[in-house]
DNA sequence: CCCTTGTTGTCCACCGTTTGTCCATGTATG
DNA sequence: CATACATGGACAAACGGTGGACAACAAGGG
């Protein structure tokens, strides 16, 4: 244990730091001036540089502050006995019947997804999921309940533990209110557009209908093409519908030599102008081949809406 | 336009570089000058020629110069270390806000629904509505879009900003939506039964909507009953119904005679086993008359969620 | 209970540095 | 010739640092 770190101990601007702490720019100058809660390196410029453990310290006096700590109290304490602090104050505020209280709860939702599959009960899965979209909204709909439930499919399954019967079924409901989802989002005029898909060899659909209900609830006009086609049709369909983004879906075969042969032909087909985009378990394993066609890996659907965020704005009208 | 990647020759022109990169053609050559980061080979002509590597280099310089980072500090960061910085920081970033929230964003759903009502479009404004539900989540619409929509309105018709037609559009609108929400939310079977409605005197309809809504997405099985009711009519529903809760909306005129009657005949007829909570702006107003009835005050639409999941626990099944 | 006092987050003005953008000019490309 | 690019320089906006003011709020004293 060393209690200082060699030259790579990384220094955060006082904008990254703000960033992760919560805390304004103006609080962390206040509070360094003030209470002296931290000492910054300064550099060059006389610009602050924060180290990991002032952010973990920052962060750690702002969950304090929030639970109702005068900072002027709690400022001088250790970093491990803020530590402590913050553990039982949190504590406590569970406990409490908390007129603030948080609520999203994506939980009840899952779980009783979760029955009615099991039970076999198709119309009450499609109800239950239906009731979860309106209530969450797409995309937390998709990250809390959807792929929960895709993936304890998958490990039940493996393990034995859910019968093919009742994998199907859920598949099928899931499939389709995220199609519904998909449709049901009247685009508004203007609004760019989106084009989903797998390329050949990639049979798994669902992240690309993942991908598509995000896309559909962040405003696009998304054109949903499903799974396995190759790259020229990709390209010919982004061409014809004037897509302002193209989305590719990676999961199952790693390093797929027909995957691989319909990125390249992407790639080569693709306008210049359209984003490329690639994500999934499976998409590192094509980084040479993605790189040459121009795409970029995007790691999760949070990472996608903020890219595709970015593609909405470059563009004019 | 016609310009097609190029995935055999692996160098691009410096406007490629900058639609892939989202930077410019100007940040491009700056950054290079200033801060050397990258050296791209040249054309015979001398013109700039990016490798794909250069791209993904770049991209990533992009992202961290956006989370924050000053680019001359990064400027001589290896790739492989600025992809670690780039994870590290957006994962850091996205925990910022709350745990495990991404972030949704009303801004826009708000101002695209304030655009179409300045322009009288109602079929806009209603896909607009449709698409802010979807992206958000019923709850999350409700306190985040219709509410400061309602307000607006109210405060631009006040202030002779708004015309009276733009001002009945976007009621008319903004009422059809929340009803579809509450219509279109399948009931589970076995879900407690919610009546919602605004008692005698009380002519504002909306709050009554949005605790529709809510009751809705929350997963109750909700009669709407809508707008001046008398007690002895909403008792009998809630009786009818099985209700285990009903819900009052209290809005504009305050300590009305009809209104605190209405009450007192609704307290008398009540089942005692129903719970019945009250909220809105002029809900205070009538703190007597719904104590007297056995009413529970709940300042906003959180303490309603928080209520009304606090009766559905309750009752057995 | 009210009133005074200390605390704390926010905002402002002023200044130097960093950084993105723009312009003028010249040159290659088609 | 029109377009795209290179180069160098200029410039403005954004950002960060400092010091200080201010309003909202909590705490403590009478």
């Amino acid at each position: 244990m060393d209690a200082k770190r060699n030259g790579s101990a990384k220094r955060h601007p006082i904008q990254v730091v703000a960033r992760r702490t919560g805390l304004t720019a103006d609080v962390l100058r206040a509070w360094e001036k003030r209470y002296g809660v931290v000492e910054p390196s300064r550099s060059d410029g006389g610009r602050r540089l924060y180290s990991d453990e002032d952010v973990e310290r920052l962060r750690l006096l702002h969950r304090a502050s929030e639970a109702g700590r005068r900072i002027g109290r709690i400022a001088g304490l250790s970093t491990e006995a803020l530590r402590d602090l913050v553990r039982e104050d949190e504590r406590q505020e569970a406990r409490a019947p908390g007129p603030g209280g948080p609520a999203p709860g994506a939980g009840p939702h899952l779980a009783a997804a979760w029955r009615a599959m099991d039970a076999f009960d198709a119309r009450t899965l499609e109800s239950v999921l239906l009731r979860a979209t309106l209530s969450l909204g797409a995309p937390a709909f998709v990250e809390e309940v959807a792929a929960p439930l895709l993936r304890r499919v998958g490990d039940g399954w493996a393990r034995g533990e859910v019968h093919p019967g009742n994998e199907h079924l859920a598949s099928a409901v899931l499939r389709q209110v995220l199609a519904s989802l998909v449709t049901s989002c009247a685009p508004a005029g203007g609004a760019p557009t989106l084009v989903v898909a797998t390329p050949s060899g990639q049979g798994h659909e669902f992240g690309a209908l993942f991908a598509a209900a995000v896309g559909a609830a962040d405003g696009w006009r998304v054109v949903y093409l499903g799974a396995d086609l190759p790259g020229d049709e990709i390209a010919r369909t982004a061409d014809r519908t004037g897509a302002a983004a193209v989305v590719l879906s990676l999961v199952h075969p790693e390093a797929d030599p027909a995957t691989a042969a319909a990125l390249a032909e992407l790639g080569e087909t693709l306008d210049e102008d359209t984003a490329l985009l690639a994500g999934g378990a499976a998409a590192p394993s094509y980084g040479p081949a993605l790189g040459a066609a121009g795409a970029e890996l995007v790691d999760d659907l949070q990472a996608l809406r903020v890219r595709l965020d970015r593609v909405a704005a470059a563009r004019p009208a």
